[in-house]
DNA sequence: TTGGCTAAGTGATTTAGTCAGTTTGTGAGT
DNA sequence: ACTCACAAACTGACTAAATCACTTAGCCAA
């Protein structure tokens, strides 16, 4: 079975990315202008910009253009379809954080590289701007996970955790752990800067493990 | 900034396919059939199916019909749309993994389930059928994590090692190792089966290091 | 300088149709 | 009764030519 027209498509577009050096955020070409280069229609170069919309390579904006996506580069992604939040689910979720993270905390202190401790740090302040604050907030763990120096350890805790933003208020809502939050964060960086691998893996894990009860002893939600 | 329309029928579609309680390789209504129960055109229709296609939510069989795809419980994704491998991402990825796999390994050995081993089994001994064999061979590394009973932690390992199929013929080509890899896979299963998290853990992480000197005295690939 | 208007460019969607595969059932021939 | 060939009927793939909606930049007037 040939690849499909649409298929070839994507990937001649994504190589026009590539080859140009755009970035997340540069303009690609218009949809018309996409349709007269290739001699096709504008349905048919949609539809693949519609493929590449899916995985985040590009970002369309009505009325301006199509710009690179955020994700382009990336090598995992979080299911942008992925299916609703149940109790179970947020569970396993926990789970796989207990088994991943520990030993990425630890990897990160003997990687430890300054600039992005500093990251590192303005995540923990970040984590206590009140709710409905800038979206863009530095999430901890992340970037605990990018202190390890390998940006795909990173981007599978961001996919990770990205399931989390949609039920993050609702559990919020139930308990509002923040400044114990803050607290062993603070206390994982120390421990990061300290290079102190072992003690970087138990606080993360007690974290973890905090958080892990506070979900179980939480009340059903849809 | 609403969401499109596009967007709304992808959920709209998702709904269709859950809510009929659909599983991967069931039939969904023809986009002829969904345009007009959504009132709307087919090349709309197809600017979404064409997005869950992107994930492997759906599945398009050119005069057959669309069907449900395999990855649409996936929370995450091996990005389809990934960069092309170089050297120094084949290291980072193997960097990740021997993060990852040893903990995870550890935690197959605690978390032993039977049917899993016997899953985990098939993949040691599928690993020696020739090249060119059935497509479908479990893959000894994924199943590792199914057994360890957390369906997400198989999930990011089948995602990272998804990058790995590109290129292993590549390196397959450079450094034939399935005897000395079947050999190592076979004690690794041994100490799951004992139960000993703790060799299970070092017997990984020295597999997995021996993969990385392999790759690193392999001479470079395109 | 500021404000609003306008025009060009872009994405969003429609309409109507053709082409190209697959599946299924029917009927002729055995 | 069985089998094979073939013809619908259904499906996805793609085209063609528009129109609508939104954004941006430039211009002009207050």
């Amino acid at each position: 079975m040939p690849p499909s027209l649409s298929d070839r498509l994507t990937e001649s577009i994504l190589g026009i990315i590539r080859e140009g050096g755009l970035r997340p955020g540069d303009a690609i070409p218009s949809a018309r202008e996409l349709a007269k280069r290739f001699a096709i229609t504008t349905p048919t170069v949609r539809e693949a910009l519609r493929k590449l919309e899916a995985t985040g390579a590009v970002e369309f904006r009505h009325g301006s253009g199509t710009y690179v996506g955020p994700t382009i580069n990336n090598v995992v992604l979080a299911n942008p379809h992925r299916p609703p939040i149940t109790r179970e689910s947020v569970l396993q979720l926990i789970s796989a954080r207990l088994v991943i993270e520990p030993v990425v905390a630890a990897q990160s202190a003997v990687a430890r590289q300054p600039e992005n401790l500093d990251r590192l740090e303005a995540a923990v302040t970040n984590a206590l701007v009140p709710p409905g604050g800038p979206a863009f907030a530095l999430n901890f763990h992340v970037e605990l996970a990018a202190a390890s120096g390998n940006p795909l350890l990173q981007e599978v805790l961001a996919s990770l955790l990205k399931v989390r933003v949609r039920e993050q208020q609702q559990i919020r809502a139930l308990y509002d752990n923040r400044e114990r939050d803050h607290e062993e964060h603070q206390a994982i960086v120390e421990a990061v800067r300290a290079q102190d691998a072992v003690r970087a893996e138990r606080l993360t894990r007690e974290h973890l493990d905090n958080i892990r009860q506070a979900v179980e002893s939480a009340p059903e939600f849809s």
